[in-house]
DNA sequence: TTTCGGTATGACAGCGCTGTCATCTCCGTA
DNA sequence: TACGGAGATGACAGCGCTGTCATACCGAAA
């Protein structure tokens, strides 16, 4: 192979004894090259070190297979899962993500949204924080498909993937009266940030309401959630005198919850009874398995790239896929 | 604002009543223009609802703002660390990364970064798996900037920021082994494919053997680590008479440990002693703070980013970044 | 007044590839 | 033998922008 990182199609094709057009439809496994010319053309690339330039490709062939991914954040488990599922089903089409982490930031998703449209990606996937009107705006009139995930409660530009988190935050709710339940507490994070959490805390408190009961403590903390917080703020709801049950905003806050009743030697559920959302291993593998929702986090990550995917192949897509959530029963209430 | 999303420079300039070149220039936010006319060329932006094709200016230009960035994995929250890190230091400089996941698998990782170096980035973040031989020529062959991110155990292409693995297990061996423990065991996850993990329990067995120490007991299993895993290896190790002290691959896996032992209602640290890397919030919110070694992994997203754009300012760069680690006493051991 | 340097602006070519259409060869069939 | 059609290959233009160099203009210095 040739040392030089500047190698074109042109140097290829002469050395194949052919045009560069051919080379190109070799590089791009087009279909009408005979496997004689094929074969040439394969061995003068291995011998130059020719690699392609997308840059060029794409420009020119008003193409790109970039896809623009904008998430609200990293920090628990929940979008990297997403991500997960994402890369994998765009990578095995030939896909790459570009990511954007908005910070649960109004501006900083609009800016995001702004610069990786320049990008000419050939679809958008976005969690959205707190979509701006500028924002909106700009996926609307974005010239790809566009897919809103995590939640289908609200409308979505073009298409929406995920759950409703309205209805997770009340199915568990649903469960936890039917158990008996009835001095409820809520614990979570910054809600004025995260729409999502603060949806499944509404639903919640419908469902408390239809069966005639409120949130007897509520406590909630700026920043994002933590199993730290979750135990210092489980700690302070203690201290006041707990509810009977307490609901968290996701499952890393009522792991901390879990951590303060077993540090204080208290019974979990038969003392104090804790449920929350996610589903995660950590919190099924734990002492006392978390009475929880099950978000099918990887198959929204992957159902997001389908409709992407299915889009850009012509095919139909629908406005809505839910991808279903679960109660886990647990042991914590 | 047009509802096109065809509009060129040209069009944009002939509204301003300019060249193209210096609609342009303004786009790029260029110095030597009169303010009155960039004040002209703004209002035509906007008029025309411009968006900057990067597709176009990359290739002509011959620059582009992408990084490359390879991950093995994102199935706990280490490398979902270390990628916000890396953003967010990115994007306050305007690059973008383009994703790809391993998978800690040697042949993807190799057709990752032939994939993503088709974009012509300005750089590249790898944290590898497993590098091929053609892994390693393409990536010394690449016109780029190349940072290998986690370890600075092995000889880097071009730049490595980390911590060294090996002595981040051989760190907490000695204060394992100042505590006065003598008996030890070992519990891990896949380590055929995750090399840091290896690394640290070569540089724990080493002090160990340096002492006159050996692992009485060794327990892997394949697949990726997590609490779960943690938990059956525990259970399986303690079946048949465990240890005095555990060392697990990382905090996932030892928070595993810790939830069979209180089930089971042992004492930690008294009748068994756990110990791990990474220093997890989960590790120090747990009821006994897990013993073991933080590692800095936003940082090393920062300092990542920050290597590449030294080296893309023109500014020097150190071959080795040590981000540094440090012992988390804790209360498990 | 003339010269000169600096600032603001523009003309032009070309980045490396791919879409489009044309051409050529080679068969099988009428 | 002539012809149509499929398969293989190539010529050419152009994607939308930016680097480079040229030009126009202006005020200050000679």
């Amino acid at each position: 192979m040739s040392a030089s990182s500047k190698v074109r199609l042109a140097e290829v094709a002469q050395l194949a004894q052919v045009s560069e057009i051919t080379v190109s439809r070799v590089v791009r496994g087009a279909a009408n090259v005979s496997p004689e010319t094929v074969q040439r053309v394969e061995k003068a690339l291995e011998q130059t070190g020719y690699v392609r330039n997308r840059l060029a490709g794409s420009f020119g062939g008003r193409t790109s297979n970039q896809i623009a991914v904008i998430l609200p954040s990293l920090s628990n488990i929940v979008f990297p899962d997403v991500l997960y599922g994402l890369e994998e089903r765009l990578d095995a089409s030939g896909y790459h993500p570009i990511l954007g982490i908005s910070n649960y930031d109004a501006e900083r998703e609009t800016r995001l949204i702004a610069s990786l449209l320049e990008w000419q990606p050939a679809g958008i996937v976005i969690a959205t924080a707190n979509l701006s009107q500028r924002a909106r705006i700009l996926l609307t009139r974005a010239p790809c498909p566009v897919v809103e995930i995590m939640e289908i409660d609200t409308d979505p530009v073009d298409m929406a993937v995920g759950i409703s988190q309205v209805q997770a935050g009340k199915s568990i709710a649903y469960y936890l009266l039917g158990r008996g339940y009835t001095s409820f507490g809520y614990i979570g994070h910054d809600l004025t940030r995260d729409r999502r959490a603060a949806a499944r805390r509404a639903g919640f408190r419908s469902a408390l309401q239809e069966a005639g009961f409120e949130f007897d403590q509520v406590l909630e903390a700026g920043g994002t959630s933590s199993v730290t917080l979750g135990r210092q703020l489980t700690a302070e709801m203690l201290s006041m005198g707990a509810p009977r049950l307490i609901y968290y905003s996701n499952d890393d806050m009522a792991m901390g919850g879990q951590f303060e009743a077993l540090a204080r030697g208290m019974a979990v559920p038969d003392t104090l009874a804790l449920a929350s959302f996610n589903g995660l291993d950590l919190g099924q593998a734990a002492p006392i398995p978390l009475t929880t929702v099950g978000s099918r986090r990887g198959e929204i990550g992957t159902a997001a790239a389908d409709q992407i995917l299915k889009r850009l192949a012509g095919e139909d897509t629908s406005r809505f896929i839910d991808v279903g959530f679960k109660l886990i029963p647990g042991a914590s209430a």
